[in-house]
DNA sequence: GTGAAAGCGCTAACAA
DNA sequence: TTGTTAGCGCTTTCAC
């Protein structure tokens, strides 16, 4: 590794510069108001011509404040994580705080070692996806004193701060809404169902909706691929020929539904009259495709994401402040590729 | 500010455990092979037992070495950086690294602060996208000794380790490619125009194929809004009117390429026999859109992002390297949205 | 509002 | 391969 050299100017150079003592250099570095105007002054000029950068690193070690924080999802990639990150960072840099990210893609070994580095790092507070962690994960978490906000999932009780949605009830409306709008036989298709927890339950609240009419739901789990389009698209037809009689699917993704959606008008099938396509997430595009724009669940991420900030922000301001459970809810939009529920 | 407690599990709690001295659990915790067999096992034993952390703020204090990484883009959210964002996440934290972002939307003084904040936390390397920034930006990181990356584009010449694109090409041969197809009166779609810089270089190098035809360009900056698919398709007829004879379109991401494509199906216009459509950035949806895929520019993002990433690390490990300029590359790809060239 | 003194937890030399 | 020693740059008391 590159071997840093010595600070070049340090806050001693300015505090002598400006002919003030190191501390009160420190105070107006980090408060300004603390510090008289005049002061201030003299300290900010010499700050200026000799080009001090505050060390946050020595900061931090001495004193014991983080102005770090860390959020760690599965995704960076996808659409719907891409925009809360976003949305978060922009929150916690406008308040000073530096911010990490790491993501596993669906591994909870990998999500466990991602933890093991961040703590090391001790931020303020970590804002991690989803509610199933391997048990040592949790346990680091846990013991490390460093507040967690549980986002995206509010299922599970190992945190007391927790941001986002029940997905086994989304799963459940989402399959009530379906068979309410006519369907009669429901399919599921998910890509990575193995690993993609918060998918295995919507699949549940899918099915305990399904078996409490009577029906059996058919599972597509969609290969591992480059081009998650492609690879739904190819499987539409073959389910169709496969499970006779299929008139609705749900989607574990807009972008699943969306490819869908495409191929179904390729081979001409009438949606939704012969065939209904739900998706999840309400991507930005959904509403804008043609020629049938895409009923989609829509999460609230946005508003997920906001709630998620202020939490952490005030979890690392407030020592007292434990967190809430925020339930952000979710809508289904019923757009052009479902019936009208009757 | 949350108060941290101080440590309670130290280092030289673990060396006491063990009975070695710290340094030696200290050459542990780092290069775990440099420790014999025997020692390393009680080291660990006592690591476990005490449920001790490694504190990397405290380490990277004294020694002088980083093991942190940022990266500084316009946008989170936006599909293309994101896909890079996460790759080089995943390889860089396979190196041992934590990865910062921060994000400015195109605003060279959030880009500054940005900058200012990162360094702060020196960084082993940071990666910026783009060649324009601030004086005082280019100066602070210039001056940091933090080797910088710039990535995405490789005008300019303030960096020394450039990976990416030159834009201004890119616009060229994007022009040349539509004209050659056919295309009589061409528009530039763009968004963010007076911020986006690439837009810009791009619409440069459009404007020169173009009037180097003798013919005219047309700009059309979409106006900022909360979903640029609907914000595109609600211009397109508009602008038809106004433009007669428009033919092509060249479109600054692959989401306004596909909101038009949408509207010209909606609206009956025949693509690509009365107008032509040409994207940016080859989304994974693009090539698989219906009734028409989009032809689009692959930008080999993907290269990028390992091209960067491997950079980083190598700038990082080996302090003689400076990093050398990479042209990636891009590819024009041909879909069914325009015609072929003759 | 400002200054003096102590020390945070670790690593880098060097020595053994 | 392991131990000893010194000190990184800052913040925090506690004075004044």
């Amino acid at each position: 590794m590159r071997q840093r050299s010595r600070q070049a100017v340090k806050l001693d150079d300015v505090a002598n510069l400006a002919k003030v003592s190191p501390s009160t250099v420190s105070l107006f570095v980090r408060y300004p108001e603390k510090v008289s105007v005049k002061t201030g002054k003299k300290i900010q000029a010499a700050i200026d011509e000799l080009g001090y950068v505050h060390n946050k690193i020595a900061s931090q070690f001495t004193g014991g404040r983080s102005s770090s924080m860390a959020v760690i999802v599965p995704s960076i990639a996808n659409i719907i994580f891409s925009r809360v990150i976003q949305q978060i960072e922009r929150t916690v840099s406008a308040a000073g705080y530096q911010l990490s990210i790491a993501s596993h893609d669906h591994s909870l070994d990998k999500e466990e070692e991602q933890v093991k580095a961040i703590l090391q790092w001790s931020p303020a507070v970590i804002a991690i996806a989803g509610a199933d962690h391997n048990p040592s994960t949790v346990k680091m978490l846990q013991n490390s004193g460093i507040p967690v906000v549980q986002m995206w999932q509010i299922e599970g009780s190992h945190f007391p701060a927790q941001v986002g949605n029940d997905h086994t009830h989304v799963g459940f409306q989402a399959a009530q809404f379906m068979i309410e709008s006519g369907c009669k036989k429901l399919a599921y298709f998910t890509t990575r169902f193995k690993e993609d927890i918060r998918a295995q339950k919507r699949y549940q609240g899918f099915t305990a909706a399904l078996t409490a009419t009577g029906l059996q739901p058919v599972v597509v789990d969609i290969p591992r691929t480059d081009n998650i389009y492609q690879a739904s698209r190819s499987l539409l037809m073959k389910t169709l020929v496969k499970e006779r009689g299929l008139d609705g699917i749900f989607c574990s993704s807009d972008a699943i539904a969306s490819a869908l959606l495409m191929e179904a008008f390729d081979k001409r099938i009438q949606v939704p009259q012969q065939l209904s396509i739900l998706g999840f997430g309400d991507f930005p595009a959904s509403a804008f495709l043609a020629p049938y724009s895409l009923s989609s669940v829509n999460l609230n991420a946005d508003n997920m994401a906001a709630k998620t900030a202020e939490m952490m922000l005030k979890m690392s301001e407030d020592n007292a402040y434990q967190g809430e459970i925020v339930d952000v809810g979710f809508e289904i939009i019923p757009r052009d590729s479902t019936n009208l529920p009757f």
